[in-house]
DNA sequence: TATGAATGAGTCTTCATTCAT
DNA sequence: CATGAATGAAGACTCATTCAT
């Protein structure tokens, strides 16, 4: 038998053709009920073959969060080197997030819903995620140093706009029975009531 | 055989018993990692004995979530009927709401993060789920009608809500490996960065 | 479709059932050849089925050598107890043991052969066997209080004997290529031999 | 790729090499345990290159087998041709057997204990084999025409004590566990015990 | 009501082997 | 000569489920 005839394809993109396959399924039917056949069925290869690419099933999951991190990040380092007010910029940084959330599901899904689940302090998340996350932790920081937030712990409210939109990115992602309403609406909205939220509202009178 | 001398146990608490051996598991190991045997073994009763209760282990998860929706919804629909201004109603609607998940983190998870995973449209979500959002959406409306919010989308301004208060539940639950800031102050800067993002800010005034 | 019409079978019977056939298994092929799903086969039942009965195949091996060993020890204690003149009982001792292998080679190559390559220090070896060791042991003692051997050591002597019927013991099993001689014959010479050479030749006369 | 800086080597070593790895694998670990690629990452070749000297796996075992008795073999002869007494001769073969086993434990288990679960009549077995077999066989027939021993059938005598000290070797070999005496008494007492159960002992003197 | 035995499909993973290059 | 990629079959083991009792 053999394979058929194979598609023409690149040599090393096997592997990334891999983390395609089983991203798109780990986000469709969760880490645990894909197995390493599925994803080389999908692929159209032996499930060995995963195996010359990948330690195990756990190490895929592991570059799938790497990868993802990184992207993010990219994103968001973007944002921290222009020169807008740093209200703006923080705007398009949480902005930046959803979208990017909702670009990439499946990625998002899997590195901040899934693999959570699954090893909670895997290196990638001490390494590259916190990165990620000082990103926007920077941008607040801005902020309060022009005396523009409500509080000075940028912890405090990194966390909490983190939170918002981790929120909002996830049910948009996977709970897709749900009837919200439009979607750039409900996006505008978070981000205007977040930053509104956190905001100093200089009653200067 | 069987298990030896089984505690006094009134006979019908047995389905309560599989359903909390169940959640418990659920949230310890993950849906797909609980097999029907493992909360055989924890209530020492036979796997075939599972089947006389529920069809099949997705029934189960069903059950945990359709009960978990209507503990929230009585905990919610309890301040709704009381007769404290609506913006004060509404903070504590959505301290409830994480204050629940927090409280019952296996309930939350498996049904707000788990179950999606496995049945996109359960029946669950459609009927006591919806009702449970809508206790949310009705102190938004009061709070509309007595025009304090900045918006009157119930919908939309429900929805960022919820969002922001489920990131804020699901992270403080599953993500413990990061460093959050101290729980309470990050539950009331969330809490109060959503209403005062939603809130009109009388500038007349 | 399930088991056809599987012969009427008492039902405890399967364990026993499954330990003849790994054992007749490990010893024509030997116990890393042998598969689950082969000693499943051959007893025309579904792999599964064995862990209800075994945790592992590590402890089907286990099980027979403790059993082999057993099986050993009472045919040795049976000697020990007789009232033959020492030298006597030496000799039927040492017969015995290689007609017990040869009776049982499965159980003799499993135990005696290949147990010993795959975990040096099994539990058994450590109670049952040294057990069985030590019933040829005090058949050497009783000479040697009998003056009647060439040394006092029963460890020594003990190991000597051993050693010399567990070679012809396992070579007649498992060496079927090669051309010995007559097996009765083979087994007097060698039981003669050791005990001719172990033996004190009163000079006296 | 490869292997960066493969060792300068010369070429039709690796032959042997491959055989050095295989051998020294086989014993730690077992035949079947033992897989190709393991001797490949050993030797840093790629699988596929073990396969340029050798048909398949069990071929390695076949050399090694043959490579092992032929070593036997030379000791073997070394001592046929020495003019010291008969006796003397028979004991200094049956010690060297032993030695060989106890310094090339590898070489002896895998050929003696391992490779006869692998194939009955390897062709080895009969060749080579018989030939070192047949050396302590022509030791016994002078010992014999000296009229030293009980017996005028070599067969039945050389099977005899090579029973003995093969039961011997293997079990200093692989029953490393078992509490032995002190390593050369033992070997001692084997070897005077076959000597003297098998020699004549001229009582009209 | 509850069980114990059994199954068949499936899990991850490893392996000997082949073959185009 | 040597390799790297790939495979198909098999490894041990687990599981949801069924069913006779």
């Amino acid at each position: 038998m053999g394979s058929k005839q194979r598609r023409a394809r690149e040599k090393q993109d096997l592997r990334e053709e891999i983390l395609d396959a089983a991203r798109a399924l780990f986000v469709k039917e969760g880490y645990e009920s894909v197995s390493i056949r599925k994803i080389a069925d999908r692929i159209e290869y032996a499930p060995g073959t995963i195996y010359l690419y990948f330690r195990d099933k756990a190490e895929i999951l592991d570059r799938i969060c790497e990868e993802t991190f990184r992207k993010l990040l990219l994103r968001m380092q973007a944002i921290h080197e222009d020169p807008s007010p740093p209200l703006d910029k923080l705007r398009r940084g949480l902005r930046t997030y959803i979208h990017f959330g909702l670009e990439n599901p499946n990625h998002y899904i899997v590195t901040f819903v899934q693999a959570k689940l699954h090893q909670e302090s895997k290196p990638v998340f001490q390494s590259v995620g916190k990165e990620a996350f000082s990103c926007l932790r920077n941008g607040v920081q801005e902020c309060i140093d022009a005396r523009l937030l409500v509080s000075d712990d940028a912890d405090e409210l990194g966390q909490t706009l983190w939170a918002g939109i981790h929120g909002l990115t996830a049910l948009l992602i996977s709970c897709t029975g749900f009837p919200f309403v439009e979607q750039t609406r409900l996006i505008d909205r978070m981000v205007h009531t977040l930053v509104e939220g956190v905001r100093l509202h200089n009653q200067s009178r």
